[in-house]
DNA sequence: ATGACCATGTCGCATGGA
């Protein structure tokens, strides 16, 4: 089975280039995030007519996660328990999706931004992961022998190999150690890094759209799989797909998500 | 050249992204 996460950050303005890589890369499990679109509007016609299923969790035009899967999608979960929200007066926002396909449970994650080390957003980011590691050891404990990763855009770049330049980076976001230690917790608690093993460092899937940082190779590994023992036993080769952070072509409107898909191969 | 931000809602510009 093939499994792939995915920020493409604006689902309907990519929507050809979503579907046609799916169906050429062979993925059978894609989780999406940033897909930028409320439920009423979700393309689910263009997911079906490719012959894939799809779960989709979206509250308006921002944030948005999904899972499509050729292999069966079951136990929709949107969310997750103790799910905090952002704002005052606090609202619930679009960050986390959980399906079991084809026996592998999926939860698809955007973890919030933090926007800076002293902006409410970056609190609520510590507390949303606090929150989410309850929920994800909760569920470890009740299916242990299940295959479960959670994927997605997790916002936070493990180590100082995961950013093109360290030094760009001090006094910023997702490079911070209370956020590094958040995601070290989940470590602790059975989850492991699948694909890190598999690309060695310096692999990134997040290219910011400015000052060429593609081009010039200036990205961060921000978009993570943290597989569980049953999971991480069955991975048999990871990858990032750089070919679909280029253009694809001259013509307007096939421009790229900033983040690429990163590719996970399973023995199941 | 992979090439000098992009997406949303809404129609000029605010907001979010990292």
């Amino acid at each position: 089975m093939r499994v792939a996460t995915w920020n493409v950050n604006s689902l309907r303005s990519r929507l050809e280039r979503v579907i046609e890589w799916l169906q050429t890369s062979g993925t059978d499990v894609c989780a999406l995030q940033e897909t930028k679109v409320a439920d009423d509007k979700f393309p689910v016609m263009a997911f079906e007519a490719a012959g894939y299923e799809v779960a989709f969790h979206g509250l308006n035009q921002w944030n948005g996660v999904a899972i499509a899967s050729r292999v069966g999608l079951a136990d929709v979960s949107v969310g997750f328990p103790g799910v905090p929200g952002f704002g005052d007066p606090t609202a619930a926002e679009a960050r986390a999706l959980g399906a079991t396909c084809g026996g592998v449970r999926l939860w698809s994650l955007y973890v919030p931004n933090g926007r800076s080390v002293d902006d409410p957003h970056y609190a609520y980011k510590l507390e949303w992961l606090r929150a989410l590691r309850a929920a994800a050891t909760d569920e470890l404990a009740a299916h242990p022998d299940r295959p479960l990763a959670l994927v997605g855009d997790w916002n936070i770049a493990p180590t100082d190999d995961d950013v093109w330049d360290p030094a760009v980076f001090v006094g910023s976001t997702h490079v911070t150690e209370p956020e590094r230690a958040a995601l070290r917790a989940f470590t602790d608690d059975g989850f492991t890094d699948v694909v890190l093993p598999r690309t060695g460092p310096g692999v990134f899937s997040y290219w910011d759209y400015q000052q060429l940082a593609f081009p010039k190779k200036r990205g961060m590994r921000i978009d993570l799989v943290l597989g569980n023992d049953a999971f991480a036993s069955r991975v048999t080769d990871a990858r990032v797909d750089r070919e679909q952070r280029k253009p694809k072509g001259s013509t307007t409107g096939q421009g790229p998500s900033d983040h690429a898909p990163v590719v996970v191969d399973l023995d199941v």
